[in-house]
DNA sequence: TCAAATATTCATTAAAAGTGAATGATAAAA
DNA sequence: TTTTATCATTCACTTTTAATGAATATTTGA
């Protein structure tokens, strides 16, 4: 067993297909093909199904991965942790759900950036529970994540306080209750996104269940909106990052007028300097 | 980084010695020397102080050996946990406090061979305190120690009761109180042994403080006793298993006739079989 | 002081990893 | 359906890396 075959194995898995994690990696489809045939030789046991050319997961391959991604994760703190005065470097995976990244995010990147240029930064988006749960098995170094979320083995710390607003066209004229959205198309995010939940819950209130369309792109709903073709409940930071939509108008939306966004990361994992350098730049923009 | 090297490094530490070491990994020394440096390297701050021909671990070292054993240990889960309906196999590296070592374990660990003979089972005698942060640090896969104790990140599991007996010479005459022994030579085993805090917690009950001498061997202690020098406390399948030493008169130890004995292992190391079976094996034996 | 043990260097050999072109199979596109 | 892209795999080959063994200097213990 090998660190270099361990993580062309887990590079495998993320890409999907071996010709992938062979530009990933810099070398040869073959090589790759190789050395995973190794691999499962000495495991005793296959790591994919091979079938036509898809690659899938064996039981043992998903256990295996698991442990993958604890070593690799351990190597890197072990690397770490014998520099640890030196200036941040090296990755740091950072998830967030799309709303915080495509408001708050950008900002922060550029300051962090600016300040150590060593670390190279990647920005993935997902579910609340998708992210939280990749934090635990050590495939995200931390994430921002909206709403008072408690999960095993995770530290947190409240960021900022996102304001939630009802948008709708102004053609539609004034929204202030639930039965004002009645005949009217919703937008929303997919299942998981806790603004849709919170929406659910107030229409809930009064009992009215409309149908809600999921769109996975905030852009799109801002235009749908802006389209007139229905409403929705986002950011007010991310309204006004489209504020030249100018016919939307916003409303305050009582039910829950704030959400809690938060900064996790794995309790376990120490001496990871740029991860500690991220939460230190959170605190001081927005922890005052 | 390379698996293949920190097990060197950690074998490095745990022979003193790289001649020892490449021995024992089964290639020439030049070898380790070349890759130790090349680790080095890599890390970017030297592991071991090279004066004359010693090795000292250097700070850098001291953390980044205590990586390895997490590294390797996770490495070998990783292998087990592949295949866990096979008979266990691979090493197996059990702590014992020198008493369970020498009276209890002969008996267990000749059934355990008998029952999983691809087990190589290495047996490592030492405190309580050490064997306890052994496990903890990944160098023991368990260890049966005396006395109730708690110890972070450690299951346990109460094996036996050890009867604990005062020995002394016939010619002492009759034992009884703490007022008896003043004036005789005390034998205990060194700091740390659970029995000796026994009898120096019985001593102080009358205020008696009296010089114990230390030896660390049982056998040495219990012919000093039968040479007609001196008493001791033991447990007292030790005594019986020494029991053609026939001028040592036993006397019970109202005190603490009975001292726990209990089986440790890591909380989070799961997938090993071998250990699991060991615990089995214990329990069928001892918990009836 | 001598002898055994040790880390290290270096030229050499053996092993392993990586390459690149060819092949056949598969899924998507025309 | 045919065509085209993409994919994993095989194999002969090259490059890189690990391991060896003899030589050397140093140190510990007798």
């Amino acid at each position: 067993m090998d660190i270099a075959q361990l993580k062309m194995f887990q590079t495998v898995v993320e890409c999907g297909t071996m010709a992938k994690a062979s530009m990933q990696l810099h070398c040869v489809p073959s090589n790759i093909t190789t050395r995973i045939k190794q691999l499962e030789e000495e495991l005793g046991a296959p790591l994919f199904y091979r079938e036509g050319k898809s690659l899938k997961l064996t039981p043992s391959g998903e256990i295996f991965l698991n442990y993958c991604h604890k070593i690799l994760a351990l190597c890197d703190e072990a690397k770490r942790s014998i520099h640890p005065d030196a200036p941040p470097s090296g990755p740091l995976k950072i998830g967030a759900i799309e709303s915080s990244a495509t408001t708050r995010l950008p900002n922060l990147l550029a300051k962090y950036h600016q300040r150590y240029p060593e670390v190279s930064i990647q920005i993935i988006t997902g579910t609340w529970k998708q992210l939280l749960v990749d934090i635990s098995q050590h495939k995200l170094d931390g994430a921002i994540v909206a709403g008072n979320i408690e999960f095993p083995m995770l530290n947190k710390l409240g960021i900022y306080q996102e304001e939630i607003i009802l948008i709708a066209p102004e053609s539609f004229g004034e929204i202030h209750c639930q039965e004002d959205l009645i005949g009217k198309e919703i937008f929303m995010w997919t299942e998981g996104c806790p603004y849709r939940a919170a929406l659910e819950e107030w229409l809930k209130l009064k009992n009215i269940s409309l149908p809600i369309t999921s769109i996975t792109s905030y852009a799109t709903i801002l235009g749908c909106v802006s389209a007139g073709s229905g409403v929705s409940l986002v950011p007010k930071s991310l309204f006004e990052q489209y504020k030249n939509l100018t016919n939307i108008r916003g409303y305050k939306f009582e039910h829950l007028a704030f959400m809690q966004n938060q900064f996790f990361w794995h309790k376990n994992v120490s001496n990871h300097k740029a991860r500690d350098m991220f939460i230190e730049l959170i605190k001081s923009e927005f922890c005052l």
